[in-house]
DNA sequence: TAGCATCTCCTACATCTGTAGTAGGGTGAG
DNA sequence: CTCACCCTACTACAGATGTAGGAGATGCTA
């Protein structure tokens, strides 16, 4: 299905894994900040979901581990995550705007 | 504790809190959008579970109606939702504009 | 080739979220 | 006073999410 429905945990292996480019469950995990960083099996179970919801794909094998890419893009993401964001704030993009800018970097 | 943490539904029962200023089970479910209406004893168990989270309280009873009011504030919350999301984006706030401003309304 | 390190695969489970039914108490209209 | 109606309190449950252990396969190293 075209732009899945990620949770947080899944949304933050994307971004390792779009960072990385491509990788194996082993550069995702370690590549995580070690604050709260979740057990290998984890990241496993993680990618295993999220190649059943189509977000990512096993691209090969290097020895006897698989090597994983993003099958969906960031730009997808990051824009499905605004939409949502947006019919909370009733479709106004002012408010969301203002807080943008009170967040400081800017 | 300070900005709990809501789900998506508990988001939608919060927004028509702030709307109404103050309301009844009934109050709140009606307004909802006819198109996917969670039913009276759906939104009865949300107020529960946000009172239980301290976002909302019961401010009175009327007859034998409990009357609910927002503790925490919508500012507050969309802050908290957009600092989330930022996140998401490395902390950086160009790409979200750009998606903001892609989003039509601007 | 024997073992250890490493992977995958499968299974499990607590918690959160959405969803709602049921039982029983309070209320107001007649 | 009575009873239909509305409200609350409690319970239930399926699916999503986060978290991870264990068993067994596989690959490198001495």
């Amino acid at each position: 299905m075209p732009q899945p429905k990620l949770s947080r945990l899944e949304l933050r292996i994307m971004e390792a894994l779009w960072k990385h480019g491509t990788a194996s469950v082993r550069e995702i995990q370690e590549s995580l900040p070690a604050r709260g960083r979740p057990a290998y099996t984890t990241v496993q179970t993680m990618l295993t979901r999220l190649e059943a919801k189509e977000a990512v794909r096993r691209a090969r094998k290097i020895s006897n581990a698989h090597i994983y890419e993003a099958v969906i893009t960031r730009d997808a993401t990051q824009r499905r995550l605004v939409d949502e964001l947006l019919t909370f704030f009733g479709g106004r993009t002012a408010p969301l705007m203002s807080h943008l800018i009170e967040s400081g970097q800017l």
